[in-house]
DNA sequence: CTGTGAATCTTTTTT
DNA sequence: AGATTCACAG
């Protein structure tokens, strides 16, 4: 079929020539779409999926689109629809639009079981660092210390090796001299095996086994004719590999739109380098390759154009680029320098006024943004603006999810629907009195040494359980009489969730848990009094039953539903039969292993290789013993057991219940009283029964066996945690999942909405505010948080060197290295730049002290005078910028300074504070503090007695309590 | 060992 | 605003 011509004129007549070019491009070829700034890509991209869908014949089921956010998918999605709404034929909700995680995720739901990966969930950033703080701490190793240092390095090098899709057997040490590499190695495998033990998958994991998934089961993606890729400048390795397998069985059809220019995302291991490799994978397979550059900019005025260019100029190999306005809007770029720091919130507030009253240009608050580099920034700026009743809201504040009172209630939800280990861990600490760290290693040594590759569901609580009644010793009396009450909530919990609607049960488990005192407990802020804290804490709340109770599956997770409907339809007709049925021998005649390997000479093409298994036996064979269990550990050729190998024996044995459980299950459903439990034993048949229990759990016929004394002493330095042999502890009973039985609905509803939640971003930028504000409220949003958005005015403070670019760029040693960040940071500051439609402000300020000084960015510096209107200019001082070379960097810590920097010019507030109404208050560096711009620090003077400051977190669209119960 | 409170430190960017 | 660290009490 081809589109008649008025059809196409109609849908696509508004597209300019190149745009045109690229959208009638052929389906047959791999298309890469350069887009600077405004140029209409996601017109492009919504054309282009229309017109593959018209012209090509191609079925939205076969069609992909990632998207780079959740927000821009959703965008896209109504783009679509309404470009596409005189089309009743076809049904574009069962396109694949999402981000690269939620599409794989889908996949993995799915098709999971293929490789073994089945009930799992995500790990969020807190299981995360609660799994590898414990496991340094376990590995106790000198380069890698537990701490925040250690654990930022040893997070960095996981996410970094996930990044090109390597799991710990795929691992090359790079420089086997280097021991913190093999440190972190070491802490890799171990966090990872943890992660299985706990039948997670973290975020970065998505996507390695989606990786691995498609390599092993190619025919998943038979149906696939087409994948589209948004903001491919930002995307990783494994996401690079991931597009060409998913377009195996379709040659490659590819279409990928983007700008290395606009490539910010480089700390989380996004390669701009994509470009240049996407391009000769495709000709190395001999694809028809075709690049399209488009050039008209719909957005921004010539001289933001000229800056942005002027300034990219001083990228490192980059080829020029010129964008054409149609703008004809005769506006400079303007350009101040503050004397001092606190001048600048009061300077860009009274821009916004003034050009909020000038009705010449018509310019609403929601016309405004307010682009900083570092979120801190916001700080100085709200004050300003609340004082001046500007109205505005902060994109992405901390995250909702991540308050103490949200979390807390979030991990209290794990429990009682996933019976999650590493949300028992957190929640015990506050809830069970007398339970502190060395109890929780204790339990956490017979939940993790459970001799299963995974542990079930319901074996936690079994284990609390026997601890409590003192069937293993080793809980004092105030802990078994506190841990008893606390599961007998989480069963209570268990059958309400059974019987009652979701916020009936939430707010049950609330009240039950004594979630808002606990809550209260954790907040140390002093700038609140106690019953603020509790309406915010009853608020957040609220909001969270709120998200519980208009959680909508099929709405809200409509690509899952569409996915699965498109997967099962799929598997209907496929004569792939492995899907329950697994063969390692895989079958050799899909065209997975030659894009694959194609791709193994790009990722990894340089060094040599050294196998980090061998590296680890030589260490080990210092220690005789270790060695013996890191090889009985071994199977085979196979180096280390990943999770993937893990549930391929643990498939192969398919054995049964290898634990004996105790009847004691029924212990705490007679509800004792914790009274009779106080007795303590005598301490010598504790250890001995330790032994006996642990021997009990670890013992079964199989042929390795752990002696307790083995099990606590894992802290050795040069092995890996204890690999244990897989064995199974449950039947896997493939028709039913659910561990959980009978009734199973709203568990699954509960279930569903957790995993939801980990998908979804932060609490979506709530812009219901249009019926408050008719006018909307100016956006301060970081760079990041910026990106693919365009304001009428954008006034970008705090250019200065340490914030853009940042101290870590300015402060890095290797040469190379700092070359690299600095072109990152020029990448943000174009970024920020070409979020502009007419007008753009840039600001600076200076300081100088003698130990360190604050110049404006070096960037400044790369453009020339005549790009912007410098307002300075009576001052008569050359204030734009300074030679790096000559800059004084800033310490990566200058708050060790002995005397904290006094800002200077601070007003002492008046102690007329009051606590009802929004003080006039001076910016930054009032009330006495010093602030030190570029790091952010901030050092309470005593000061004079004020009473607390009551700062009202506007902005952020909190909640509206539309749920039942009062708190 | 655990619980508590005070003092100190942190804060680039985020799917 | 929260995490971490320290000292001290039970």
């Amino acid at each position: 079929m081809t589109i008649v011509p008025t059809e196409f004129d109609r849908l696509f007549g508004s597209l300019n020539e190149s745009q045109q070019k690229a959208l009638k491009a052929t389906n047959d070829s791999v298309l890469q779409i350069v887009a600077g700034p405004g140029t209409g890509k996601t017109k492009l991209l919504v054309s282009r999926v229309a017109y593959l869908i018209l012209n090509f014949d191609l079925l939205p089921s076969s069609i992909i689109v990632t998207t780079f956010t959740k927000k821009a998918s959703i965008e896209m999605k109504d783009r679509l629809n309404s470009l596409l709404k005189d089309h009743e034929n076809i049904n574009f909700k069962k396109i694949q639009i999402g981000t690269f995680h939620s599409i794989c995720f889908g996949y993995l739901k799915f098709y999971g079981k293929c490789i073994g990966l089945e009930n799992f969930n995500i790990a969020d950033t807190k299981d995360q660092k609660d799994m590898l703080k414990m496991v340094l701490q376990k590995l106790n190793m000198e380069n890698i210390q537990p701490d925040k240092f250690g654990m930022r390095t040893c997070l960095s090098y996981i996410t970094k090796n996930k990044s090109i899709g390597s799991h710990p057997e795929d691992v090359v040490i790079l420089d086997p001299t280097d021991v913190k590499e093999l440190q972190c190695f070491q802490a890799y495998q171990a966090y990872q095996e943890t992660l299985a033990k706990n039948g997670k998958i973290d975020f970065d994991d998505i996507l390695v086994f989606t990786y691995k998934l498609l390599i092993q089961r190619p025919s998943c993606v038979a149906n696939i004719r087409h994948i589209l890729v948004d903001e491919f400048q930002d995307t990783n390795i494994i996401q690079l590999k991931l597009i060409f397998l998913f377009s195996q069985y379709c040659n490659d059809n590819i279409t990928i739109v983007g700008d290395a220019d606009q490539s910010i995302y480089g700390f989380r291991n996004a390669s701009y380098e994509n470009f240049s490799k996407i391009k000769t994978t495709a000709l190395q397979k001999n694809r028809n390759f075709m690049q399209i550059t488009l050039e008209q900019s719909y957005r921004s005025t010539a001289a933001i154009l000229q800056i942005s260019e002027a300034l990219m100029r001083h990228q490192t190999g980059r080829t020029d680029k010129l964008l054409i306005s149609n703008s004809d809007k005769q506006i400079p770029v303007y350009y101040i320098d503050h004397e001092y720091p606190e001048d600048e919130p009061i300077f860009i507030a009274s821009k916004i006024d003034e050009l909020l009253k000038d009705t010449n240009n018509g310019y609403l608050l929601k016309d405004f943004a307010i682009i900083a580099r570092a979120s801190r920034i916001f700080l100085s700026l709200e004050k300003e603006l609340l004082k001046r009743g500007i109205r505005y809201r902060i994109t992405k504040g901390h995250s909702f999810w991540e308050l103490k009172e949200v979390s807390m209630a979030m991990d209290c939800l794990q429990i009682i629907a996933n019976d999650d280990w590493l949300s028992y861990k957190r929640v015990m600490e506050w809830f069970v009195d007398g339970c502190g760290e060395k109890l929780i290693s204790k339990i956490e040594n017979i939940v993790l040494n459970n001799n299963s590759n995974e542990i079930p569901y319901g074996y936690v609580y079994d284990i609390l359980t026997k601890f409590a009644t003192g069937m293993i010793p080793g809980m004092g009396a105030k802990a078994k009489a506190s841990t008893i009450h606390f599961l007998t909530l989480i069963k209570d919990s268990r059958e309400l969730l059974k019987i009652n609607d979701p916020v009936d049960f939430f707010f049950s488990v609330v009240i039950k848990f004594n979630l808002i005192d606990f809550a209260m407990k954790k907040k140390t802020s002093r700038s609140k009094d106690d019953d603020e804290k509790r309406d915010d804490i009853r608020n957040n709340l609220h909001e969270l039953a709120d998200q519980f109770n208009s959680y909508n599956p099929a709405d809200d997770d409509l690509l899952r539903k569409t996915q699965a409907e498109i997967f099962a339809e799929q598997e209907k007709n496929s004569a792939d039969n492995t899907l329950f049925n697994i063969d390692n021998n895989q079958s050799a005649n899909e065209p997975s292993i030659k894009s694959s390997s194609t791709f193994e000479d790009i990722t990894h093409s340089q060094t040599s290789r050294v196998s980090p298994k061998d590296l680890l036996n030589k260490q080990a064979q210092k220690s005789p013993k270790k060695r013996q269990r890191n090889k009985k550990a071994s199977v085979g050729e196979k180096p280390q057991t990943s999770i993937i190998d893990l549930f391929k024996m643990e498939r192969k044995e398919g054995s049964s219940l290898k634990i004996k459980k105790e009847p004691v299950d029924d212990i705490v459903n007679k509800n004792i009283e914790p009274n009779n439990n106080e007795k303590e034993q005598p301490v010598e048949q504790c250890t001995e029964e330790i032994g006996q229990y642990t021997e009990h759990i670890t013992k079964p016929d199989i042929d390795v066996t752990i002696e307790p004394t083995e099990v606590e002493s894992i802290t050795t330095s040069t092995t890996p945690l204890v690999v244990l042999p897989a064995i199974t502890l449950q039947p896997t009973n493939q028709s039913n999942p659910t561990p959980l039985g009978i009734c199973a609905e709203k568990e699954k509803f509960l279930r569903d909405f957790l995993q939801f939640i980990q998908l979804a971003e932060s609490i979506a930028a709530t812009d219901e505010n249009d019926v408050n504000d008719p006018n909307g409220r100016v956006t301060l949003t970081t760079i990041h948080g910026s990106k693919g958005l365009e304001w009428s005015v954008v006034l970008l403070p705090s250019l200065i060197n340490g914030i853009i670019p940042s101290v870590y760029s300015l402060a890095e040693q290797s040469i190379e290295k700092k070359e690299l960040l600095l072109d990152e940071e020029r990448r943000c500051f174009y970024v920020a730049l070409t979020r502009a439609k007419d007008l753009l402000y840039l600001s600076t300020y200076h300081v100088s002290r003698s130990d360190y000084s604050i110049k404006p960015s070096c960037f400044l510096k790369e453009i020339p005078q005549s790009c912007y209107k410098n307002l300075n200019e009576s001052t008569s001082n050359q204030l734009q910028g300074y030679e790096l070379d000559q800059l004084s960097i800033p310490s990566a810590a200058p708050f060790h300074a002995k005397e904290p920097f006094q800002a200077p010019r601070v007003p002492n507030i008046s102690a007329s504070s009051t606590q009802n109404t929004i003080v006039k208050t001076e910016v930054i560096g009032s009330s006495g503090d010093s602030y030190n711009p570029v790091t952010g620090a901030i050092s309470n003077e005593p000061s004079n007695n004020l009473p607390p400051k009551k700062k009202k977190r506007l902005g952020m669209g909190r909640p509206k309590n539309n749920s039942k119960l009062i708190l």
